[in-house]
RNA sequence: GGGCCGUUAACUCAGUCGGUAGAGUAUCUGCCUUUUAAGCAGAGAGUCGCUGGUUCGAGCCCAGCACGGCCCA
């Protein structure tokens, strides 16, 4: 037990618990059987309200209280289990002198089991009158006020499951998050993908650009990186005949918080061979729009006061495109560094010293484009150089056949034909070291062991990622990356104790 | 990393010009067998985020720190 400044209503709570325990009482009973949920009552009031009678049929059920009128003799409740919440009349006649005693030392907050039968309330409200109730478990904490509930935002994440109780709105977030997940998944399978887990803790990390956590395993003596990106090993899997990959899990990246980012993310990788990044531009446009009708009933959807249509043919514009329609640069100085820094500077956007003119270019992009595509937006032919695991285009070895796609101003998939060629990506890998050396951190380390699996031929593949978050975001008309996450990182506090 | 804002009762929030700390809800006591944020009567409840400074006197002014929110990088 938590031994935090007690206030009066916590000691008076707990006097209450230690007076039932003198009167044999068990506030904490482990004998509790169920025979229906809340879901159940409301489905024969939906169905059959007619046979419904105060003879009979009775129902057991059990829930957390989360309302009480007391009239002296009897009393109204209203209480909630997982399905729903209900209203029961307790009557001290009907449930006899020693259940109505015993209710009258509960509170809102604490769970209890009740039997009876259905009836109707003067307004016509559908309640269950009581003739057996129970203490399931006592509350010790008060919960906050009914009708402003909590608010304080470092509370609500903090103390997720207080918001869980109160917030009906929070409660179908985190629903909304599992059916998404869930309708992803069921996308995949029903194309016979192969749903795998690889590991979340690597020797090598690789597969994005981010600075990894790292740890350490005592028994062998190493040290080890959480993931950034699952994508090397999912690749190795292609490599051993399974053609169609994904995985759904947590990534890692050691990089700072904001409404847009947590350390720990989950994204879904997913690979096809025989597939381009062209057809996966296709395949996501037509798992977005299924998902959105799944889970919000339309493939239109509102972000933020935006409405967003996943339905219709999405946009797709060439990075270099994107910087003149969009970004407003001229065209003539996309090639030459020197401008490209100058103009930079002139916007207010920072570089690494020594970043080539492919970074370049695309942290011009992040800061003048990407805010400003709020439609669905696939941008293509990215740089090789930002590129080290894309598949060179065929019309121009400089760009690689790769998209992002971008939404309501936020990156949300990022996807391309693989690099099959164990040659080429051995000096992308070597490029990347050097980079590194050059002090950009970001930057891939050599990974032999992923060229060797190269070397024995993975068959044409496309790949993609896809932020869950951000996209359970989009579908919940959410602000920050904080309201999808159930227990977002936060800074300890003294507070937290 | 920078800027702005916030932190006061269990919760949601007021707090004027620096002069004894407030409300609603919740809680407690009493009454009440159809309430809907029930009602009526009464009562208790505070390390004003933390540390220091200015002042006769600080929730309020100043400085630093902590945590959070939003924006920017």
């Amino acid at each position: 037990m938590s031994n935090e400044k007690t206030s009066d209503v916590i000691e008076l709570r707990r006097k209450k618990l230690a007076d039932l325990k003198d009167e044999n009482v068990n506030p904490f009973p482990n004998d509790i059987r169920i025979e229906h949920t809340v879901k159940d009552i409301q489905n024969v009031i939906d169905s059959a309200p007619d046979t419904l009678k105060e003879e009979g049929p009775f129902f057991t059920v059990a829930g957390r209280m989360m309302a009480v009128n007391r009239f002296g003799k009897s009393s109204f409740i209203r209480f909630r289990d997982r399905t729903g919440q209900l209203q029961a009349y307790l009557r001290k006649d009907l449930v006899g002198n020693e259940a109505y005693a015993l209710f009258k030392k509960t509170d809102v907050g604490d769970h209890v089991s009740l039997s009876g039968a259905m009836f109707q309330t003067k307004t016509g409200e559908w309640t269950l009158l009581a003739n057996k109730f129970n203490l399931v478990c006592k509350s010790i904490r008060p919960l906050p006020e009914k009708f402003h509930g909590l608010k304080d935002p470092e509370k609500r994440y903090r103390q997720r499951y207080i918001d869980l109780i109160m917030n009906a709105d929070v409660r179908d977030i985190f629903k909304k998050r599992s059916m998404i997940v869930q309708s992803v998944r069921n996308f995949l399978l029903n194309m016979d993908y192969l749903e795998v887990e690889t590991p979340m803790m690597h020797p090598i990390p690789g597969g994005a650009e981010a600075t990894p956590f790292v740890t350490h395993h005592n028994a062998l003596g190493m040290d080890l990186f959480l993931r950034i990106a699952p994508e090397l090993y999912l690749k190795r899997l292609v490599v051993g005949g399974f053609e169609r990959v994904f995985e759904v899990n947590r990534n890692f990246r050691n990089e700072g918080v904001s409404t847009n980012h947590n350390p720990e993310f989950t994204m879904i990788e997913f690979y096809q061979s025989y597939a381009t990044f062209e057809d996966l531009m296709n395949l996501t446009e037509t798992m977005f729009a299924d998902v959105a009708r799944e889970v919000t009933g339309s493939a239109t959807i509102t972000y933020q006061g935006e409405t967003i249509d996943f339905g219709s043919k999405w946009k797709r514009i060439t990075l270099l495109s994107a910087l003149t329609e969009i970004g407003g640069i001229d065209e003539e100085i996309l090639n030459d560094r020197k401008k490209l820094i100058e103009f930079a500077a002139t916007r207010g956007v920072t570089l690494t010293k020594t970043g080539r003119i492919g970074k370049i270019i695309t942290k011009l992009f992040d800061a003048l484009v990407e805010p400003k595509l709020v439609q669905p937006t696939f941008i293509t032919g990215y740089p090789v150089e930002v590129s080290p695991l894309s598949r060179r285009s065929d019309k121009n070895p400089e760009l690689t056949d790769r998209f992002e796609l971008f939404i309501a101003g936020k990156e949300i998939a990022n996807g391309f034909s693989e690099l099959n060629d164990p040659f080429d990506q051995n000096e992308r890998f070597e490029q990347q070291v050097s980079d590194r050396d050059a002090g950009d951190d970001e930057a891939h380390f050599m990974d032999k062991d992923y060229i060797r699996a190269l070397e024995f031929g993975m068959p044409p593949t496309a790949g993609e990622g896809i932020g869950i978050d951000r996209l359970v975001m989009l579908l919940t008309d959410s602000a920050s990356i904080r309201e999808v996450i159930l227990f977002p990182h936060m800074k300890s506090s003294e507070k937290d104790q």
